[in-house]
DNA sequence: TATTGATGCGGGAACGTTCCCGCACAAGCC
DNA sequence: GGCTTGTGCGGGAACGTTCCCGCATCAATA
């Protein structure tokens, strides 16, 4: 209950503040304030002794009172709507922690600080807090995040595609290209039926997919397979792999020939549950992961990965973001940013990749520090 | 360059004040505000009329100026010290993304929030921050990071112990506990000649567990096998267990029996390393991973794990610091967490756990290499 | 010498809250 | 009817900074 701010000694060494300085050099706090800001007239006498008081007394500025006359504080909230229903934190997740550590570097850069928000929240929780802007990550439709920072017209900015409500930012991953350059790069290394695990969610992006793999399949006289995982985590997808793979009918003659997993799982996991169930990698099956897991490019074959480029996410989405925030306008901004495929031997039939042995890309680094 | 605050249409309405709806209630700026904060004695009907004034009107309380009243922000500094040497950002280690999130959740129960600082980041980059305290995961030795908050006489939490300094608060966890915890469960499984992967970093925590494991070999008359990664990430890892199992003079008779590997890695790239090396497991090399990466439990066989713990590390050093924080006292505190070791068959060769079924020898029986 | 212009520094308002106090008024009490 | 006690509300200071001014002083110029 102690009311001492800043936590210094209770009451024994109240923080020091600019007038304190001002007393200590003989000078006005106009004059300690200039003089330690680099700015206003004077001669170089007195700021010296001004800069001489203030390290005496080990004078820090109240960051507190600038904001003030700011008028900002360069503070930007950031919550993950997506993974609030499961109690599981998002940050378990490749994709949003790197999402979320982009966003933070490149905030950062630019002079912003990230504030992390608890995945549910009211407005009685950021309330209190500074904020110049807000992000939610994956907001689910209608995330009552989402409207209680529009209602509170805090400038939001979205890696999902919104309607454009005034103040709204968004950058969104472009999902039809990006299933398409993954089906048809099976198709170029021979697959004639490839399936698609995919989460059991209703987001959006899924959604797209799903959409964008039923039309690619008409288009090329596929039937889809579809598979939806149950639930987040690495067993759910291990488990509809499984399941997609023994299924009857899913013999080498008429089941699945590729598998585009869409569904966040480490890939190696996946790489041996394909196994389990008697494929050989790429030879019987062809293996795309959507996954920023970094273990792909070592397992034996390599699996060729589909990225979705989180740091790309954060990079536009932020600098959208900062242009709002500096011209003051409102105007709702967006793009759509491009995904990228990591062709590795796993969807590789050709001679040249196949050859997957030692890739000894580990160690190559330089020596430690 | 518009200096308008909190990005409202640029000039066109200027964020409503507290004083905006005292005129429009016809009241006094005091009585909207205790009013608003349902404090203060009036009228049933006034604390209704400045309520609705301020419904009406879209107010939101400015948090910067109740902060310099209040003369605390809750908001609390976050930075990883360890990983500032390479450019990696440290949100890949699953341990340091459940360390973050679990640290952001435990401080938001209690009302503060976390602020993502850049992994190394001068006095200058949160000097403008109202900071009420500051957390370095896994700093160095005399991190400038650890250093510059000390100067600032701001409240620090860190994850490794450190001298009691005034005004600094550490968890670490229980090295020499741990180390012998997994040795003594690979000893009672019958392994006679463990050996152990570590970074090969100079972080104090790996040079406590290369101690104990020196040591804990005298006891036991065995010789020690150290072998430390070159640089983080998967490839050395997987490069230093392929380097230890095939280095001559490692056949069946002689060679390690058991794996204690404590540099991060993925579990299953782990395992298919130690497989393509030759060894069956549980049967010819029992194997410990340290790791918080889930996808351990679902390998086949499923990969014991030392967990570090990282949400109790986290929520303890919350608990130490908001006691520091609200006693105001400077006296520094310390606490050391257990560990928790996740059997599993990986390193079991009891008939019960061993089970694990498939055991899928087919597609790593391949005459790959 | 009087006028200008530059230089060196300080007084005081402002940022938007909260909260201590004081003032009016009404009711209760001898 | 004068006294206290209590209620309902407002004035104004304070939080710690920045920044717009204004006031001296002094050199340079008319």
């Amino acid at each position: 209950m102690s009311d001492t701010p800043y936590g210094g000694d209770a009451a024994a060494t109240p923080r020091i503040r600019l007038v304190d300085v001002a007393r200590e050099a003989g000078l006005s706090k106009t004059t300690v304030s200039a003089a330690l800001n680099g700015t206003g007239r004077m001669s170089d006498t007195v700021r010296e002794r001004a800069r001489e008081a203030a390290r005496r007394l080990g004078y820090r500025p109240n960051a507190t009172a600038r904001l003030l006359r700011a008028g900002h504080a360069r503070l930007i909230g950031y919550a993950v709507g997506e993974y609030a229903r499961d109690r599981g934190s998002y940050m378990d997740s490749p994709y949003f922690a790197r999402l979320t550590s982009a966003t933070a570097t490149a905030a950062l850069q630019r002079g912003y600080a990230l504030v992390l928000l608890p995945a549910r929240c009211g407005p009685e929780e950021w309330a209190d807090l500074p904020l110049d802007a807000a992000i939610v990550a994956d907001p689910l439709d209608d995330d009552p995040l989402v409207e209680d920072f529009i209602a509170a017209r805090v400038p939001l900015f979205t890696d999902r595609s919104v309607e454009g409500r005034p103040g709204t930012h968004w950058v969104d991953v472009d999902a039809d290209r990006a299933v398409r350059e993954v089906l048809d790069h099976l198709r170029d290394q021979g697959a004639r039926r490839p399936a698609v695990v995919l989460p059991g969610t209703d987001i959006r992006f899924h959604l797209a997919v799903a959409e964008t793999y039923r039309r690619w399949c008409g288009e090329h006289g596929s039937t889809p397979r579809l598979v939806r995982t149950d639930g987040p985590g690495d067993g759910p997808v291990v488990a509809a792999v499984e399941g997609l793979l023994t299924t009857a009918g899913s013999g080498h003659g008429s089941g699945p020939d590729a598998l585009f997993v869409l569904a966040e799982a480490s890939p190696p996991l996946v790489l041996d549950a394909i196994r389990r169930a008697g494929f050989g990698v790429p030879d019987d099956l062809l293996l795309v992961c959507a996954s920023e897991d970094g273990a792909a490019a070592h397992t034996h074959p390599p699996v060729t990965t589909l990225s979705l480029q989180p740091a790309l996410v954060a990079e536009k989405g932020i600098e959208l973001l900062m242009a709002a925030l500096e011209t003051g306008s409102r105007e709702p901004t967006g793009a759509l940013v491009p995904t990228r495929l990591e062709v590795r031997a796993s969807s590789s039939r050709g001679a040249a990749l196949g050859r997957a042995a030692p890739r000894a890309d580990g160690p190559s680094g330089r020596g430690r520090r």
